[in-house]
DNA sequence: GCACCAATGTTAATAAATTAACACCAGATA
DNA sequence: TATCTGGTGTTAATTTATTAACATTGGTGC
């Protein structure tokens, strides 16, 4: 499979959650002007996107949830579970790391860096911190594939790199610092400053 | 000025904290192809955004760094200030509250929203909490414009709704729950899951 | 002064993403 | 059975976003 398009993927993982809700509610079948509904895009967009993982439906009753479900995953998730760390364990760390807390999923959180000595050595939303220090070893020792860094800015672009260093290969940055990443390194970046804004553009405009 | 494109609008932000920071270190002009290596994007591209919003620097020096400020300012902020509130003031909450504090911008938060008895009528990172029964009233009071959802997906739609009943006209909703919002409310999503998982994709991707 | 350089603003070309158009088909209906 | 309906998969068209190309211009060094 050649690699999809960044905002296919992302799409995806919209899919299988909604998926996954519509079995919560029993729905075992969905159109993909359904599906497309629930995400507020458009059904051609839905039928885009399965196209290009190859998958179709053979009935013509809406696609099979739990088959669906199977597919998708097959196609962005890895063989194996993946393990992830988060760096900087304040309120945006906690957060997140709340969202892996009962989730069956291939993405393992599996431990959290910090230096603040009231949380070294803890274990804060369900996973141990371990200090600055052992980022080294950890990674190492635990396998951890992909960052996210929710550290202060100050030490954003120096802790990055040394994840690098020691292997990571994949960063999901929330700090408001750009970061640079060698080739073969996947980076993400988010700043919810910048989605502040521009939702404060747009309401703006839209009064004028 | 016809309304800029969103991904321009995005840009224009992070150009302007780029520049603040310039600031810091005493620099005064920058180059277009400075001020994009430091967010890692082409000299072309800040450029052509700055002919979308009608800049033109006289000099062939680099930008004047405070008056591009200033010019950013005009164009993505609001005369007046705008008042924003979070609603559901959990580890995300908090964070994202976090980035109010001490900044002085056009962007007021004046108020948090949660029902957690240990929360309300607090002041909980800068920031009076009230009861979500009060959402009508303290919306009206302080001129509410913008609403951060980061409640439990339980009442994501429910609350966003009632905020939209009651006058709020830009939400920036951090929950699992896609939003239906009327026309004239702008609506900005992010999911922290569906980020992860495609970063966990491309790190994937990039093994094989 | 003038030839050159480096950086800009802008138009044109390219690439990426979304949407429209349509042929096809299973099942329902008469 | 023949016809219609509603949903699908796919190609083509359109829109949006990015990048390349280039003419222009203030400053610099001779």
């Amino acid at each position: 499979m050649t690699k999809l398009p960044g905002k296919t993927v992302e799409r995806l993982s919209e899919y299988r959650r909604t998926l996954l809700e519509c079995l919560n509610e029993k729905r075992n079948f969905i159109f993909s002007h359904d599906l497309a509904a629930r995400l507020h895009i458009t059904a051609v967009q839905v039928r885009r996107d399965l196209m290009l993982i190859g998958y179709s439906s053979v009935l013509r009753k809406g696609y099979d949830v739990r088959e669906l479900i199977d597919i998708i995953g097959k196609i962005i998730d890895s063989e194996e579970s993946m393990n992830v760390a988060i760096i900087g364990i304040g309120n945006l760390g906690r957060a997140l790391a709340g969202y892996f807390k009962g989730k069956r999923s291939k993405l393992n959180l599996v431990a959290s860096f910090d230096n603040d000595p009231q949380k070294v050595n803890k274990v804060i939303s369900g996973v141990k911190c371990y200090p600055y220090i052992d980022i080294e070893r950890m990674i190492k020792e635990l396998d951890i594939r992909i960052a996210i860094l929710t550290v202060s800015p100050d030490f954003a672009r120096e802790i990055a790199e040394e994840t690098v260093r020691f292997g990571i290969k994949g960063i999901l940055n929330f700090t408001t610092i750009p970061l640079n990443v060698p080739s073969g390194v996947y980076l993400e970046e988010y700043d919810m400053i910048t989605s502040i804004e521009k939702v404060a553009y747009f309401v703006k405009e839209n009064k004028i």
